[in-house]
DNA sequence: TTGAAAGCGCTAACAT
DNA sequence: ATGTTAGCGCTTTCAA
């Protein structure tokens, strides 16, 4: 019909007719079956953000930029949780394809994600991996320098002093985990410190893993145990604290705890941890502009992959936990 | 064909053709599209959420809950954020019923949904209110007592010897705080306390603004100034803590802080607040679950409004702040 | 038990 | 400047 040019603003149309069109239109409440046209086009003007966990407010921060962008491109955005679950992951870019959204972004939960993602990239569609890498995998990626950040981290607390230092890391499958891990040991032996496997505490998955971990390390023999902890991620150092309030050692005089991710809300509260800080609303925003500009057909063939630097916050001296526990 | 008969199961199938059927489907990948599925059958099974902010951490539990429900009933999820604003909630539900979405759960962001609401009833799309009530719209609701929670938290105060009891209070626009402020009276009235309405902080959108809110009834002369603060959610609550701080008054020894809503991240930190939980997630999980019984059919025609009662939960004695303010 | 026809609502290409 | 045709991929109905 007509009524299909008046809507897209193609092919010439009578202004009069127009008028008359759009007057109908508003009379009958006419609203377009986006399903007619995707179906013809192939196109939905619809992405779909896969995160591991949507109550984290690390991921919820990006949801934040992405559905922001999305939205003003005239995108829509579906939100998945995967629960750090590749399984769940692979049910949700099933129900994706079928529903022929335009493209993908997501934190991947693991190596096992490449599969997945594989088989999406074989179908077509273009996919921004946020805030993690998978191995084998080449994509866009929007991600931070963990690394660096775990270094900043570590070299803080060895300028204050802190020979023993306890870390608490997430799951060995992620990418991020992995990388914070080699920058603090990469630090520790920069600056001569010998690396103790015991302070580490590697593969928490979840806040309650970190809380049993940090017990662990608060029970080595005084001369072993550490006067500082960093702690993998967010999530963990809670779980940190709550294990060190349980013991009633208080933060930082009598430990030292610092942490990956700045929470904004919680930001506020005490103990005010010095953090490394990672822009995560660009995490999102950057990702979801590359995949509008691979939509778009703008976006060059090759992947680009973007890293992010971290910066070191400090909010409270954390030298102060040498004191007590120093034998 | 044959395949759409081995795909639903529905018809009879010779058992060799569906094995040589399924065998190619596997062969070719092939994945059925959703678009051309629904475009006959007019269900998507897919349901939208709009919240008015995805990053605060009362939203996100809401939205973790549907997400959850939702997938292990086979719908996607659409996730927008309208940022208090209805004329992005407008915007929103334009697009959603040209997506033919099955229905849609909205926290609303005030009585100026009604219209949109009333629009999309029309259409006969069933939708369900989260969190908040909308003037003149009858439909499917959970919400919190919040009328009882403010007096729980008000009573509490109260009964610690607070008597002049200041609230920093949310948008005037919505249901929430309306019946907050209205426990808040009632709790006062019963007790025989004088309703001082310098003490009333309302309409705070923000937490920036919940801060100079705060400010201004520290700046009371001493005989006037409150010896305890309710914020009315958890947002603001954080503006009226750095408040404090930055007035140098700790939390909650020289001024009493209670609030609404429970942080799960920031309950382990300090100030460990006296608050009033809500069973927020079973909000999300509520709603949702009425929303598909109704797109099943199963629902009865007449709307249910579901009021859950919050909880007091008292992390801190909040008598303390009696003692430097109390002239 | 399987196939053929028609139509869900849209748009691109081709008439008129 | 407008209308017609055909087809996107599916499902329901009816026929074989």
């Amino acid at each position: 019909m007509t009524v299909s040019r008046v809507l897209n603003n193609s092919g010439r149309v009578a202004p009069e007719t127009r008028l008359r069109v759009e007057q109908v239109i508003r009379e009958l409440g006419y609203v377009p079956n986006a399903l007619a046209t995707g179906l013809f086009k192939g196109r939905t003007r619809t992405i779909a953000l896969i995160v591991s966990d949507i109550s984290n407010p690390f991921f919820t921060v990006i949801v934040r930029g992405v559905e922001d962008l999305a939205q003003r491109n005239g995108y829509t955005v579906v939100v998945g949780n995967s629960d750090e679950s590749v399984e769940k992951e692979r049910q949700y870019v099933a129900s994706l394809i079928s529903k022929r959204i335009d493209g993908l972004l997501i934190t991947p939960a693991g190596n096992g994600s490449r599969r997945i993602l594989e088989a999406l990239g074989r179908r077509g569609s273009p996919f921004v991996l946020i805030d993690r890498d998978v191995e084998g995998v080449t994509a866009d990626s929007v991600t931070g320098d963990n690394v660096a950040g775990a270094k900043l981290l570590t070299q803080h607390l060895i300028e204050l002093g802190h020979r023993r230092i306890g870390f608490i890391n997430g799951r060995r499958e992620l990418s991020t985990s992995r990388d914070r891990q080699r920058g603090f040991e990469m630090a520790l032996r920069e600056r001569g410190i010998e690396l103790n496997p015991v302070l580490i505490g590697d593969n928490a998955h979840r806040r309650d893993e970190a809380y049993r971990v940090a017990h662990q390390l608060l029970e080595l023999p005084p001369e072993e145990r550490p006067t500082a902890l960093i702690a993998g991620n967010n999530v963990l150092v809670i779980g940190v604290i709550e294990a060190l309030r349980s013991a009633g050692l208080a933060v930082p005089e009598a430990m030292a705890v610092v942490c990956f991710d700045d929470l904004e809300l919680a930001s506020a509260l005490d103990p005010f941890l010095t953090v490394v800080a990672q822009p995560v609303r660009s995490f999102g925003t950057i990702a979801a502009q590359f995949l509008l500009e691979r939509l778009n057909g703008e976006a060059d063939v090759q992947p680009r992959r973007v890293v992010l630097t971290p910066e070191l916050v400090v909010r409270r001296s954390c030298g102060a936990g040498l004191g007590p526990l120093v034998i």
